[in-house]
DNA sequence: GTAATCACG
DNA sequence: ACGTACGTGATTACT
């Protein structure tokens, strides 16, 4: 028979600070939970053992409470994200059938030993599992100890028996641990120890005096040192009472014979149900629990009638209805409030393009209306209007959600669980088979999808949220959808031509690098570069990586100075980089027809900017005179030119109008040059004497302030004394004093919302803000200031490019909007309606908000995408 | 799958 | 004293 007896608060503690903080979506801290049951199962798994046991500590009222003098027994709070925690554990541990211990006024240890000396007179095996040293001492008991250490978030176990501890501890008999600890001390255990000394220097006498009696005994020993010495007399009082601290108890109540904490059955309900709830679900998939009976029904109470539509004659639309099709497009499912009705292509022996064409001219409901439009679009036929969309809203109300999915929406707002929607599965979806699980699927999810409307759209007023998505993300879905069939046109044979250059490059670079480096290496690798760089060459990166030392463009930038393959480093990295993602990675994506059809993604961010997939066309080079190449590939069709617009400085015109600040803005009004009218304040110098140093430090500041900057950043990044850049940080807010006042105001506001929004009322929530963990404050405050910024930025830009488009479509121009990137919107057109496009381009950007700082386009035309750049 | 790096705003 | 600027996506190396 084995016991694994579990010190429960040790392994929490360890999970909790070993394991990256996790929430659930609704903001229920989780990780030690998820990082205590791996722990768990992976020892169960390892040790098979027939009996477990976690014990937890209790805290004494009175018992074993003592004070002293010359030490303050504090011990740090449990933060709460912990603490909440704890019960949570708990309830699992009881759900699992596993058998815990507590004893009020007992630690877990006093519990550990207690059972490590029962299994002993009872001739059990007992393997003690914790992270506390202390508990090294039952292997006194006969116990093994299985000590846990996370190291980099890895936890490993090492077990001790008395040989590896005798090979530890210099030959010390396990109990003298105690001895150590009592010297030693322990700042977790409120245990004083003899103050100064620390472990090695314990360790150091215990091996020469084999005990804490030994030591006293031999104190006027010649190798004892003098301040030693003094430290061992001074603190001989605390000694003997932190051995005495440090005792664990052998006679706990624990009330139990071991071989009787055998685990009994697994609650699978409630287990599961608590688990999801938390979504934790790789731990349900790692114990192969089952999805409970009662989220079955759950599921079912949503879904109204199933009608096969049989004859597409007889199936009646009505406005709001929700509309929801599979991929493939041979399967589609309109719900009502009361019916569900699922045409099948094949089983109706119709097509479905003829269900396709019954939808057009009705209102509907969808769940990502931009997909389904585009799929539209590219078979060249009229996607309907659409009036709701359940991920567009489900975006809105939680933009840092990282699944919009309906199964996840439902779960969300309805709290019901789906299956896995298997319905857009190629293979899955047969419906002409006897089985239709991808068929009621479809239903399932477009029923969930049209209850969700109703959830949502409550949400949405709730928090007056209704006009982003009617007025905002839904006429955007529409241009997107445009914007992504149109592609853009590349001119692949340049690009390729370039490519090849580049190849030529590299390959001279390579060369020329193995040749100063003495050897051949892979240069792309971090490890092996780093290798060379510092181990060899002897440079020093002063800088280091989780696990390694960076070699990144800004170190290798200072260090460029003092060995000549430090530049050709850098200089193969930009080659290699434009190669790869800018020449060979976006050739791969080149349609038959020579266009690229990327995505724009609308519900991806966390401020509500777009983001741009397969390819990203919004990080095309452009900053540097090698990458401007890239962007020369991109053209216009024959004939054709590209109107660029470009807005001026949008993030700080908006920064201006929500701090309201009275400098800024007449810097605006003035047309002067924000950065210059800064460095002149900054530096207290008139503007017509502001160096371009100047100019450029003061760049950094602003661009900082938008980030919600710290003095620490702003100097590395411009390359001044933290203090110099601090000076500089206060000058700036003591001349834009508004903007300071907006930077304290914003902080309270979103800490007493939980919340921040732009000037069109988007939001975004900053649990951070709670966090006992300073750097998730700190970032949780600076998030606080950027995300009205950034993302009133992102709605401005995004009113601008639904009235570019109608403006387009009602003036029966051929011209289309074709790119977007974040402040930058690219319109292709016939030659001979550039002067129209540039004028539209430029009023409804300019008039897309009503701020109280005027907005500036800059518009220019070209004959490829640098050119139109002016 | 994660980390490091670097391209953009 | 803390650890150090916001928002993205693609590629490569490596576990």
């Amino acid at each position: 028979m084995k016991l694994l007896a579990i010190d429960g608060n040790s392994l929490i503690n360890r999970a909790f600070y070993g394991v990256r903080m996790l929430t659930s979506s609704k903001g229920v801290p989780t990780n030690a939970v998820f990082g205590f049951f791996n722990m768990y199962l992976r020892l169960i798994e390892e040790h098979r053992p027939e009996c477990v046991c976690v014990c937890f500590d209790v805290k004494a009222k009175t018992f074993r409470h003592i004070e002293y003098d010359g030490y303050k027994a504090q011990r740090r709070p449990m933060p709460e994200e912990l603490k909440t925690q704890m019960p949570i554990i708990k309830e699992m541990l009881d759900y699992m059938g596993v058998p815990r211990l507590e004893a009020e006024g007992y630690e877990a240890d006093d519990l550990l030993g207690t059972l490590a000396r029962l299994c002993k007179e009872s001739g059990m095996e007992c393997i003690i599992v914790t992270g506390d040293k202390d508990s090294l001492q039952f292997i006194e008991q006969d116990a093994k100890v299985a000590l846990v250490t996370t190291r980099m978030g890895n936890t490993s176990t090492e077990i001790y028996d008395r040989e590896l501890f005798a090979e530890k501890y210099c030959g010390l008999e396990p109990q003298k641990i105690i001895d150590l600890k009592a010297i030693m001390g322990d700042a977790s255990d409120k245990i004083p120890g003899v103050k100064g000394i620390g472990e090695k220097g314990a360790m150091n006498l215990l091996c020469a005096y084999r005990s804490l009696d030994g030591i006293y005994e031999n104190i006027d020993s010649k190798s004892i040192t003098d301040s030693t010495r003094k430290k061992l007399i001074e603190g001989k009082e605390s000694a003997y009472l932190s051995y005495w601290l440090a005792t664990g108890c052998l006679e706990a109540p624990v009330g139990i014979s071991p071989d009787k904490l055998t685990i009994s059955k697994v609650d699978n309900d409630n287990l599961y149900d608590l688990l999801n709830k938390l979504e934790l679900r790789s731990i349900i998939k790692r114990m192969e629990l089952t999805p409970t009976e009662k989220k079955t029904e759950s599921y079912s109470f949503a879904l109204p009638t199933v009608q096969r539509v049989e004859n597409l004659d007889n199936l009646h639309i009505s406005e709001g209805d929700t509309l929801l099709v599979n991929k493939q497009f041979t399967a589609g499912a309109l719900c009502t409030d009361d019916k569900c009705h699922v045409f099948s292509a094949a089983s109706a022996g119709d097509s479905f393009e003829r269900f396709l064409a019954k939808l057009g001219g009705y209102k509907l409901s969808v769940h990502d209306c931009k997909s389904f439009a585009s799929s539209l679009l590219k078979e060249g036929k009229t996607p309907p209007e659409f009036v709701f969309d359940t991920a567009l809203a489900g975006y809105l109300l939680d933009p840092t959600a990282n699944n919009y999915s309906i199964a996840a929406l439902a779960e969300k707002y309805l709290d019901i669980q789906l299956p896995e929607a298997v319905f857009d599965d190629e293979d899955a979806f047969d419906l002409l088979g006897g089985g239709d699980e991808a068929f009621s699927a479809l239903a399932f999810h477009c029923s969930a999808s049209h209850t969700l409307k109703s959830a949502l759209q409550n949400e949405l007023k709730k928090t007056n949220m209704e006009s982003l998505l009617y007025d905002m993300e839904l006429p955007l879905s529409k241009v997107l959808a445009q914007m992504e069939n149109d592609g853009i046109g590349i001119d692949k044979a340049r690009l390729a031509a370039f490519g090849q250059e580049l190849t030529i490059d590299i390959d001279r670079l390579e060369q020329k690098i193995y040749d100063l480096a003495g050897e051949q290496f892979n240069i792309a690798s971090p490890k092996q570069l780093s290798e060379i760089l510092y181990d060899k060459l002897g440079l020093n990166p002063g800088k280091k990586t989780k696990t390694g030392r960076t070699t990144n463009a800004d170190t290798l930038e200072k260090l460029k100075f003092f060995h000549p393959v430090v530049e050709k480093i850098l200089d193969y990295r930009k080659l290699t980089k434009l190669k790869s993602t800018y020449v060979d990675g976006l050739i791969k994506t080149i349609a038959a027809d020579g266009r690229i059809y990327g995505k724009f993604n609308q519900t991806v961010t966390a401020t509500g900017r777009l983001s741009s997939t397969e390819p990203n066309l919004q990080n095309i080079p452009v900053r540097r005179e090698l990458g401007a190449e890239i962007r020369k590939c991109f053209v216009p069709r024959e004939g054709w030119v590209f109107a660029d617009a470009d807005y001026s400085q949008i993030e700080l015109r908006i920064l201006a109008h929500i701090a309201d600040d009275r400098e800024m803005k007449k810097a605006f009004s003035g047309g002067e040059d924000i950065h210059t009218v800064t460095a002149s304040q900054v530096f207290k110098t008139p503007i017509d004497e502001v160096t371009s140093l100047m100019r450029s430090r003061a760049k950094a500041v602003n661009f900082g302030i938008v980030y919600g900057i710290s003095g620490f950043s702003l100097s590395e990044d411009i390359g001044v004394s933290v203090k110099e850049a601090k000076g500089y940080i206060d000058a700036y807010l003591e001349h834009y004093s508004g903007v300071r006042e907006y930077m304290d105001r914003i902080k309270t506001q979103a800490e007493a919302d939980g919340f921040v929004s732009t000037v069109y009322g988007r939001r975004r929530y900053l649990p951070e803000l709670k966090s006992s963990n300073f750097n998730i404050r700190a970032f949780g405050q600076r998030v606080a200031l950027n995300a009205p910024i950034q993302g009133t930025a992102a709605d401005v830009i995004k009113i601008a490019m639904i009235k570019v488009a109608q403006r387009l479509e009602a003036e029966n121009l051929q011209a289309r909007l074709i790119l977007q990137v974040h402040d930058e919107l690219i319109v292709e057109c016939p030659a001979s309606e550039q002067e129209q496009v540039k004028a539209i381009l430029q009023d409804e950007m300019e008039n897309a908000a009503d701020l109280s700082v005027k907005l500036l386009a800059e518009v220019a035309v070209g004959e490829n995408w640098y050119d139109a750049k002016k």
